[in-house]
DNA sequence: TTGGAATGTCAACAAGACTGACTTATTTTC
DNA sequence: GAAAATAAGTCAGTCTTGTTGACATTCCAA
């Protein structure tokens, strides 16, 4: 198996890109590429001092406002104790509010409210800039094809929940 | 600039790929790809007690043999001291070798062990295994454009480090 | 109605990033 | 040759964000 070049010899030409060193060369792009899709939200919360995991939990309550703490779970794959601390924070500046399930009291929805919208958006302008650009300069085929791969790549649970919220809007 | 849908309609068919939207899509594209990306290795790593940090130490030292320390540095983009903490379980188990360099005694050249070796491809299997499967899938051309945007998506100074990684081999 | 499952909260801990201050050895520069 | 700069390493302390474990509340089904 680690020996890409043995088999793509054997299969010829048309497997060339499934060499070793082509699955490296997209390992290290992956790694470098995804220091550059944080880096500008990354300086926007840095200023305000919330984190990463801030940025998450805001971007998917604004994708599916109402969602539960557990659905979000499901989503983000942490545990419920390490988004609590994050959403705590956000509840409490202002960012998020949770109602209390009207059928099922348990249940816990999560909505923006318009502070939380405003830095969502805000954080969000920042990621799309940079993927607006990095688009814009690679053209549509190779975007059509960037996705492909990277859907590709997901667990499959994970391309569950991705291709719901990306058919869901 | 938070309404692609303005834009694209103005500019025409041709621009349909940069509308929030599809920003919005291939942002979580990302999120979920790479959370399949580091989570074959990642089971491999907890059975050691070792972390993401571990394996990016052990890749980059495979690819550039005789590194310093200050190389490194630069290329995971972290603190000496955080780099540092890595290394010195890395040495103390035997993964890692350190020599003063020749020319300059001042520095440290790190090369891997057998067993550093051996680890390696075992982390670089894993998650090759799974960078195979979803080019297999997706087809040379989605590979190309893949890795395209990926490309655009780097910062300017981690883009000259991965294009020197890759033509350096 | 009671016991189990589901949902969410609180507390404590660990990994891994960070800053800042400092030492040591070596090289470069003036 | 002395002073400044560089490479590496260390110690201490902080922060974010992940983890477990224990616990309260609520719902539902036997």
């Amino acid at each position: 198996m680690a020996d890409g070049q043995t088999q793509s010899a054997s299969t010829g030409q048309a497997l060339l890109y499934l060499t070793d060193e082509q699955l490296r060369q997209g390992i290290e792009a992956m790694f470098f590429a995804y220091r550059g899709f944080t880096a500008d939200p990354d300086r926007i919360l840095e200023e305000l001092s919330y984190g990463r995991a801030h940025h998450r939990a805001l971007h998917f309550i604004h994708c599916a406002p109402g969602t539960t703490v557990n659905n979000l779970l499901a989503i983000l794959g942490v545990t419920k104790q390490s988004l609590n601390r994050v959403l705590r924070t956000l509840i409490e500046d202002g960012l998020v509010e949770s109602h209390i399930g009207r059928s099922d009291k348990r249940e816990r929805h999560l909505t923006l409210t318009e502070a939380g919208k405003a830095l969502e958006q805000q954080l969000s302008d920042a990621q799309r800039l940079r993927m607006r650009d990095a688009y814009r300069k690679a053209g549509p085929e190779a975007v059509a094809g960037f996705k492909t791969v990277l859907e590709a790549m997901m667990d499959d649970d994970m391309r569950q929940a991705y291709i719901a919220l990306r058919d869901g809007r």
